[in-house]
DNA sequence: AACTATAATAATAATGATTACTGGTTGTAT
DNA sequence: ATACAACCAGTAATCATTATTATTATAGTT
């Protein structure tokens, strides 16, 4: 895959930051210092970056797309108060696959899991 | 929550389906007996139906939602060839939510999980 | 039975995320 | 230098879903 200035840019704003930015949010970042670009050209690389398995592509049902620099297996905590998503690294779920293709008979390509719930800062300030 | 027909209809209809019916399935197989039922009618009342845990929504990303009578708990396979939505009980996963909650401190309210990739009948027919 | 309040409905408009299209530009290879 | 592909910005289109609005049914009350 070709690697434009603008593919580069979508790229590293993806892996530089940690906190699951949506295509809107990266776009906005990134208009600042570049202000003709579109936000197709951001939706169209981010795509492109997934299918090469640059970055991980994010789907929280009720929530636009967002998207993830950690290639590692792990799964997803959306926090339904503040809508903070965490990185969830779960031993007991590797390898989930495996279980579900023998079970089943099945070939799995993928697996999307994500949890919603409260998270422990929002925990807290309820109490308060 | 009272019950009109219209939701009587609809709840019956998602119940004996176990194909994970989409809302405009569910309307298109109604109106053909309730001509003026309307797809609004049909969303909504699924939509209360699912909050009060008479049947279940099923998001997969990518694909419009899906609703499913069967209450207990299981997760979702969707086959990437032909469509068909599938549903897996995995004991592995019983209970992950409290898995989840004692490894990170966040309350888990919902977990959704889908498996993508090829059922057993395509994979055969690849073959051939 | 008439009156009122409430809830459900049909039909349609609006929304919001995402994808597709268009025409132009750049880069690369023959 | 020219042909061809990849890429871009901008915008239009799509599609599922939600919101709105006006209407109709239902239930309870006098």
């Amino acid at each position: 895959m070709k690697y434009s200035k603008q593919r580069e840019m979508i790229h590293n704003c993806v892996k530089d930051n940690p906190c699951h930015l949506t295509a809107d949010a990266i776009y906005e970042m990134l208009k600042k210092d570049h202000p003709n670009l579109s936000l197709g050209t951001v939706y169209r690389n981010l795509s492109q970056l997934a299918d090469h398995d640059m970055i991980r592509k994010v789907s929280i049902p009720g929530y636009p797309d967002r998207f993830d620099g950690t290639l590692e297996e792990h799964f997803h905590f959306i926090c339904l108060e503040c809508g903070d998503v965490k990185d969830l690294f779960i031993p007991e779920l590797f390898g989930i696959d495996a279980v579900v293709e023998q079970a089943t008979g099945v070939d799995v390509s993928k697996c999307e899991m994500t949890f919603k719930g409260v998270c422990e800062q929002c925990k807290m300030k309820k109490v308060t």
